[in-house]
DNA sequence: GCCAACGTTGGC
DNA sequence: GCCAACGTTGGC
């Protein structure tokens, strides 16, 4: 069992998008990095953990909890001209870019802030990949001691 | 909207 | 392979 976290823009695609979604499913598609697209490729398994987290908005934190549901499979929305994630580069003989499909679990109580988190860097968030300076990855490995902590902050 | 930090691209 | 220019991310 592996844990993540993984970062959405709520204006994009948000926990409560994931939650309406007929099956509570979603492909976790328009990833266009390679270090994250290869954590989806070749590390991430069905049943694993992950954190919902909202970025680019006005309280960025971890908002919900899912489940990997798939394994992973060509982003389809890299073939697509009119798609906003379109990747000429990627042949779909030869695809450039996966994903998974991601499982709606449940919605934290309240919101754990990216500020919130910060108050504990210097202690049990040490290490946590969210926190170092310059991060940009939007998908991200979870220690489970982290990801313990971060619950129980709920 | 600003801007720091980082990734990608492409000329050489 | 280097590196400048450019684009993107994402907090603030």
């Amino acid at each position: 069992m592996n844990y993540w976290l993984m970062k959405s823009e709520p204006n994009e695609f948000s926990i409560d998008d994931l939650n309406t979604r007929p099956k509570k499913t979603e492909p976790w598609d328009g990833v266009r990095n390679y270090q994250a697209r290869n954590m989806m490729r070749d590390q991430m398994k069905v049943g694993d953990q992950a954190l919902f987290y909202h970025s680019a908005c006005a309280v960025p934190g971890v908002v919900g909890m899912m489940k990997i549901n798939s394994k992973p499979y060509a982003d389809f929305t890299a073939f697509d001209p009119e798609d906003a994630h379109y990747d000429p580069k990627s042949d779909p003989d030869n695809p450039r870019w996966f994903l998974v499909d991601v499982k709606f679990g449940r919605k934290l109580k309240r919101v754990i802030a990216l500020s919130e988190l910060r108050e504990y860097h210097e202690g049990p968030l040490e290490s946590l990949t969210l926190l170092r300076r310059g991060n940009r990855l939007s998908i991200m490995p979870v220690e489970k001691q982290h990801f313990d902590f971060i619950l129980g902050l709920e």
